[in-house]
DNA sequence: CACGCCGATCAATCATAGAA
DNA sequence: TTTCTATGATTGATCGGCGT
């Protein structure tokens, strides 16, 4: 029986924990779009970029998440409102700017 | 061309973030692997059929004489691994995405990258 | 209208990395 | 070290869309 199992003993072992900037990159990506977390294929490139992993790896990263949170929508809570927050100070930064810009060149 | 309107929003949000989303609630149906069909038979119904080592073996080498099936020849490796023609022909077809996606992902970039001891 | 294929996704599971 | 949890990958099977 165990024997059956070793048919697969390849590529799944010897996992590699993506660095900590790139599962930021991701999660702040599927917080900021959480009504809709299914990045386009030109989004998850970019992501692919961004984090140095591949589309396939990114795809596989939001498929377990949306799983994943779905199935304990309370586990991810802190996390969401940490990302969330975050999200909105990036908006807050852009808006002051925008304001800044808009006295300085205000005729 | 690439803004989401959160248009389903049924629950209510109860505090500051965090709400529920249609995509939280997607179910699939279970698998209809000849279940009900056959009262009697060993067919296990909604259950992921484990393929055996025998099975994939055979699929494998069929795979490599011919990337698509048909249907005599599908109806026969169906009868010869004691699979539903529905079990094979899903098989080749995840098959062919797996090997698309190892062409697609092939340029890899195997070097040893850091500690290699 | 039924059927096969594609592309994306789901959902359960495997095996390991990491925290306790 | 041993136990339990977090996480990346794999895969049989589903969903929606398209072509025949």
């Amino acid at each position: 029986v165990m024997i059956l199992r070793s048919r697969f003993l390849d590529a799944r072992r010897k996992r590699r924990n993506f660095s900590k900037q790139a599962t930021e990159i991701l999660n702040e990506y599927f917080y900021s779009h959480l009504s809709n977390p299914y990045p386009s294929e030109e989004a998850k490139e970019e992501l692919a970029k961004k984090c140095s992993i591949t589309v396939s790896q990114v795809s596989n990263w939001f498929g377990n998440k949306r799983i994943r949170y779905k199935k304990n929508i309370g586990k991810f809570q802190e996390e969401a409102n940490l990302y969330a927050a975050k999200t909105a100070v990036t908006a807050a930064h852009a808006v002051a700017a925008a304001v800044q810009n808009n006295q300085t060149n205000s005729p | 061309l690439s803004e989401d309107k959160e248009s389903p929003c049924p629950s209510e949000p109860s505090t500051s973030t965090a709400r529920t989303f249609d995509w939280m609630k997607v179910k699939r149906n279970p698998p209809k692997t000849a279940k009900v069909s056959e009262l009697g038979l060993g067919a296990p119904g909604g259950l992921r059929t484990n393929f055996t080592t025998r099975q994939l073996t055979e699929l494998e080498k069929e795979f490599h004489f011919n990337k698509y099936l048909s249907r005599a020849r599908r109806v026969e490796i169906a009868a010869t691994l004691e699979l539903n023609e529905t079990q094979v022909k899903i098989w080749f077809q995840n098959r062919r995405m797996k090997q698309k996606k190892r062409e697609r992902e092939g340029g890899r970039v195997p070097p040893a990258p850091p500690g290699c001891p």
